[in-house]
RNA sequence: GCGAGAGUGGCGGAAUUGGCAGACGCGCCAGACUUAGGAUCUGGUCCCGGUCUCCGGGAUGGGGGUUCAAGUCCCCCCUCUCGCACCA
């Protein structure tokens, strides 16, 4: 065999099993240097490693192998986010128990975990569907229950029929559910609800906080939450004591009022028609409205239908009668489930009264027009000039806005109101695999907390799978208990909690994650978090983060912790893709992480995937890009050993001779070339986390290494050691394994992995001669070499003397001259 | 419709504050070594033109502007991706 190609498969295998048998993963405990917290989002246990994970896992590994060579402490733990769906479908197809089922894929997944070489603290490894870990789950819960902020209501929820669970809002996207994509059901159920509403307000303003998040994640949170600033307006109903409140965000058009409209299902409703001749008609319309499902409903291109009720409001500010009507475009769970139309002034309104021949009555002049209702063909939403609004007309509508406001406040009708779209989330779960919610049901006492002594609330082993319903219901054994007040007969809630609850917390427990006596200790949990880095998808941008974020502000209230958000920069890594698609089993364009493990070798892939695109855009998968990054590990192989003899000579040197560039020109390039890459790959990873372009300078680094010719003398033996022992320290985070490996056969006995990353020597970068571009009215003309000393006056004489330059300016007058410092001279003529 | 992001060779992508556009890798072309190469090494590779080791012109989705200088800043337009989408 004429050339070797690195052994990868010997190499990896012996090094991941020396890391594990020295323990260099696990965390150090010493608080005294700076802590760095490095995350990547843990997988739900499918048995099998997709590129995703291996991407996230790759991007977190570099962090965290670099900033262990930076000098900090650094916690990098993984676990399992381990309830779940899957497994309790797996248990009725393959009569396999859930728990067994997610064990042996959790096995599964660490073997491909640990194949990568991936540098996890194994020892802080939590498993969310472990007694140990949902006991405090449920402790929790205890703690929101007492402060109300977890409670039980009856609500219109929605209903996965395939999962046979409700759902919370987040997990329902464009109508359909997030996990199998059915469309969702509306159900009226009384289900358990964490009061995330309550923090609304802070949610949407501490995104502020988080400049290292990026823009349009805290977007995607914004409109979720959706805070709307306005006004609260108190109707009265005629012939009636009731008031009608209502949310508007435009005050300023409260004199052009022409309808009301309800959602058909406001309790109010039946009450207005009962008895009338409208009675049946609107029960009929409200009856075929309210079973279309929601999404279906709020579509923005469906026909805006509805009915009048006969009955009619009145204006607070001028006393006028106004219809009311009820129509499928107004949504209960908005505001108040009722609006005021103004169609003037509002698109929806004004295509509704169009419909139905409801007047239209015009306060708002846009600037030098004049609408007239007849002629309009859509409506006016822009500012304008207030008319037709008694003491009102004539002013600027926004500021009218607060005036109207003011006035209401003052005549007791009115009150400035936010409003957020956000609503409440729906924690229970129809289903068995997730964690038993707390709490029994007393025929006496009515619904009772259990006792923080008796947690946890095991999950019954012993249930029946594939019947109807939640199969916890078949386990009599579970759901008889005693009352924990008054220890008579009671039930036990056999709703398990949402897995988003799991997740919400977990990466506080890795601070403390053995703590069997408290969730965490507040010292440790004070010491690592906020997390430094946290890497994950775009999926979870709303759904995890969001209550993610929920949780640390909640804990805070309660006083766990002293912190108000979970995760200071948050890395959105890209999707995979293939032939320009998502890579999926339906496209059948799948990459097997295992076969290019098997083929190139786990430093192979983790290279290729750094290298291939910048972590937060999407990654090309190209077989023939992973081909380049294996030949290029090669090439460091081959180099290393071709020169072996010279590079072990250069660390026998390494510290009575001092590396320094001779006289040799060859040398002081190669002098150059090492610090000049340090400075390079250092900024990349420091400043920027672009790991393709660190990876690139190495690679440069390595082609100007492999044109320098080693000599047999020490300054050049020293010199190509050098050389070879800083790339070997810079590619270690992306390639740790053959980087260990090439470590100890150039002469180390210390493991890589310990070292410290390289500093760079500010004066080895000191060039004798510079080259200077010489632009002549901003073209690029010549360049010169000058010496790197040489004042500016000469430069600009020795680039005016340059032929090329002359030939340019030939005779004509020079106006100016600018000289950028070390790079560039251009002369305007 | 609203919001966010993006648009650079045949491809993935570089260009940190406005300062040589196309680093690095892939692919392609030529050569070397070879029984052979889909191994390895060396050189070349944005487009157009010319008197072709050199010289000139053009080029970062399109158009305009600011500037000595624009991929980068400003204005208008086009395309794509993602998110929200009757939220009063």
């Amino acid at each position: 065999m004429a050339e070797e190609r690195y052994p990868f498969k010997d190499i990896e295998q012996k090094w991941q099993r020396y890391w594990q048998e020295q323990n260099l993963f696990s965390t150090p405990e010493q608080r005294e240097k700076p802590k760095y917290y490095v995350l990547e989002q843990f997988p739900y246990p499918s048995g099998k490693l997709h590129m995703g994970h291996v991407r996230v896992y790759c991007i977190g590994d570099a962090i965290a192998r670099y900033m262990r060579m930076r000098g900090y402490n650094v916690l990098h733990p993984m676990g399992f986010d381990a309830f779940g769906l899957p497994a309790e479908n797996a248990a009725i197809k393959h009569g396999v128990h859930p728990g067994e089922w997610t064990k042996r894929c959790i096995e599964q997944m660490k073997h491909q975990q640990n194949a990568l070489g991936l540098s996890y603290d194994w020892e802080r490894e939590v498993i969310t569907c472990e007694p140990k870990y949902y006991r405090w789950n449920q402790w929790l819960f205890l703690k929101f229950y007492e402060r109300g902020l977890a409670y039980r209501k009856k609500a219109p929820i929605n209903w996965c029929p395939s999962c046979q669970t409700v759902l919370a809002n987040e997990q329902v996207i464009s109508g359909k559910c997030w996990r199998c994509e059915s469309p969702v059901e509306l159900k009226s159920l009384e289900q358990w609800f964490l009061k995330i509403t309550a923090y609304a307000e802070e949610l949407i303003n501490e995104l502020d906080s988080l400049p290292e998040w990026p823009e349009h994640i805290k977007t995607m949170q914004r409109n979720w939450i959706g805070r709307s600033q306005g006004t609260l307006v108190n109707f009265r109903i005629k012939d009636s004591d009731e008031l009608l409140p209502i949310f508007t965000t435009r005050p300023d058009t409260l004199y052009g009022v022409t309808f009301m409209v309800f959602a058909p299902e406001h309790p109010m409703v039946m009450e207005l028609v009962k008895g009338s001749e409208y009675e049946t008609p609107v029960k009929e319309f409200a009856a075929k409205v309210v079973i279309q499902d929601k999404f279906y409903r709020t579509a923005e291109d469906r026909e805006k239908e509805g009915m009048f009720t006969g009955r009619y409001a009145i204006n607070p500010l001028n006393g006028e009668e106004i219809p009311i009507y009820v129509a499928n475009f107004v949504l209960m769970e908005y505001g108040t489930g009722c609006i005021m139309a103004v169609p003037a002034h509002d698109q929806r309104d004004f295509e509704f009264a169009r419909k139905y021949n409801i007047p239209i009555k015009v306060v708002i002049q846009p600037p030098g027009e004049q609408l007239s209702p007849d002629t309009m063909t859509e409506a006016y939403v822009e500012p304008g000039v207030m008319v037709n609004s008694a003491q009102f007309s004539g002013m600027d509508s926004e500021l009218a806005q607060k005036a109207i406001t003011d006035y209401l406040v003052e005549q007791g009708w009115g009150k400035p109101t936010v409003q957020y779209k956000l609503r409440d989330w729906l924690i229970s779960r129809q289903r068995y695999w997730g964690t038993p919610i707390p709490m029994v049901y007393c025929e006496e006492c009515g619904i009772q907390p259990v006792p923080e002594t008796e947690l946890p609330v095991l999950l019954p082993e012993n249930v029946r799978f594939g019947g109807t319903g939640n199969p916890i219901e078949t386990a009599q054994e579970f759901i008889n208990t005693a009352c924990p007040n008054c220890g008579g007969r009671a039930r036990r809630e056999t709703d398990t909690m949402d897995t988003f609850f799991d997740s919400s917390w977990y990466y506080l427990r890795y601070c403390d994650s053995r703590n069997e006596d408290a969730i965490f200790s507040p010292d440790d949990v004070h010491y690592w978090m906020p997390v430094d880095r946290y890497v994950g998808g775009v999926e979870h941008a709303i759904l995890h983060l969001l209550y993610s974020r929920f949780f640390v502000k909640a804990m805070r209230d309660i006083g766990l912790l002293k912190f108000d958000e979970p995760f200071t920069r948050l890395l959105a890594q890209g999707m995979v893709t293939k032939d320009g698609k998502k890579m999926s089993k339906s496209f059948g364009n799948v990459v097997e992480p295992n076969d290019i493990i098997d083929k190139y070798g786990a430093d192979t892939a983790r290279l290729f995937i750094l290298f291939a695109s910048p972590a937060e855009k999407e990654l090309e998968w190209s077989d023939q890009g992973v081909e380049g990054c294996y030949r290029f590990l090669n090439r460091v192989w081959r180099f290393v050993r071709n020169n072996l003899p010279a590079i072990q000579k250069g660390f026998e040197l390494r510290e009575v001779e001092e590396c320094a560039p001779t006289s040799h020109p060859e040398d002081k390039r190669l002098f150059r070339l090492i610090h000049h890459t340090i400075k390079r790959v250092t900024s990349d990873m420091e400043e920027r986390f672009h790991f393709n372009t660190a990876i690139a300078a190495s690679m440069e680094m390595l082609n100007g290494l492999s044109t320098y010719t080693v000599r047999d003398d020490k300054h050049s033996q020293r010199l190509i050691f050098e050389a070879v022992r800083t790339l070997l320290l810079m590619i270690s985070p992306f390639a740790p394994h053959i980087a260990e490996e090439l470590w100890h056969q150039i002469g180390y006995s210390t493991p890589i992995l310990l070292e410290s990353w390289p500093e760079y020597d500010e004066s080895a970068l000191q060039v004798e001669e510079m080259l200077i571009v010489v632009q002549v009215n901003g073209k690029v003309r010549s360049r010169i070499t000058v010496d790197a000393d040489l004042p500016e006056d000469e430069i600009k004489q020795t680039a005016l003397n340059d032929e090329k330059v002359k030939k340019f300016i030939q005779n004509k007058p020079i106006r100016k001259i600018i000289y950028v410092p070390k790079k560039l001279l251009n002369i305007v003529v």
